[in-house]
DNA sequence: ATGCCTTGCTTAGCAAGA
């Protein structure tokens, strides 16, 4: 059973590209983010002309998030119950495994943070303690559980293409990693380091100044899995190849497999 | 470097991203 976790920086602009990816990489369940559509423009028609099963949580202008899936999506919560949030960045659905067990799945696009000393980052702050709340009571429900979007959190150097400069800058900051690892404390598993990866791999690359030719990134979108889907993990990697398409998304779709 | 690029919203230049 394969889950993928992809910021699109607007599905407008890149669903013919989704679409794509989708037909090579057919995955049971692919998180989005960054919709950037309200929830009425949401283009569940090609979705479907394709195959595939959405829900999604749309918003005018900016956020967004929505599941992809081979099939329909079960118990679908949209946002946090946890914490009132003026942002569609949440959507949480349950999928049959293939020997009759069940899969709880978050896909989340997680504050941005702008600037330690700002007042986004003190609600990146209470919003990743509301999230924990609920991931915990999520976890108690269902052992296979797994949550991945755009974290926007590097989980330590490697994950940064230039950790010393960018050292307590967003995404870097001892706080947000603190959060970070508050999260996996909770039972979870970054399910990229499981396995061996390439040198400097990043998920997200800034479109300036040629970054993503230089390879100057970081790796800011994760899938982390509980001991349940641990057990069963069997693959997981970035997929930059999206990141060299004609007008790409600066985010690469980050792959998860369990085999059970 | 308060810059670079790409979105949306609006239609000239911000706001926001990361």
């Amino acid at each position: 059973m394969q889950f993928a976790t992809w910021n699109v920086n607007s599905l407008n602009i890149r669903l013919p590209q989704v679409l794509d990816w989708l037909a090579t990489h057919p995955v049971d369940v692919l998180a989005l983010q960054e919709l950037k559509m309200a929830d009425d423009k949401f283009p569940i028609q090609a979705f479907t002309e394709a195959g595939w099963h959405a829900a999604w949580l749309g918003q005018k202008t900016y956020n967004g998030v929505a599941l992809i899936s081979k099939q329909p999506a079960r118990d679908v919560q949209r946002n946090n119950p946890h914490f009132t949030d003026d942002h569609a960045r949440l959507i949480a659905a349950t999928f049959d495994a293939p020997n009759g067990e069940s899969v709880r799945v978050i896909g989340g696009y997680f504050p941005n943070g702008q600037a330690p000393d700002s007042d986004k980052f003190v609600y990146k702050m209470a919003w990743l303690d509301a999230l924990r709340t609920w991931v915990k009571a999520e976890m108690q429900t269902q052992p296979n559980f797994l949550i991945m979007g755009d974290y926007n959190i590097t989980f330590d150097a490697l994950d940064v293409w230039d950790p010393e400069t960018l050292e307590g800058t967003i995404h870097c900051t001892q706080a947000e990693r603190d959060q970070l690892q508050a999260l996996v404390a909770l039972g979870l598993t970054d399910s990229v380091r499981l396995f061996e990866q390439p040198e400097k791999n990043y998920s997200w690359w800034d479109y300036r100044d040629f970054a993503f030719r230089r390879n100057r990134g970081l790796r800011i979108d994760h899938v982390l899995i509980s001991d349940a889907l641990k057990a069963k993990a069997s693959k997981a990697y970035v997929d930059k190849a999206p990141r060299k398409n004609e007008r790409p998304s600066d985010h690469a779709p980050v792959v998860f497999e369990a085999t059970f």
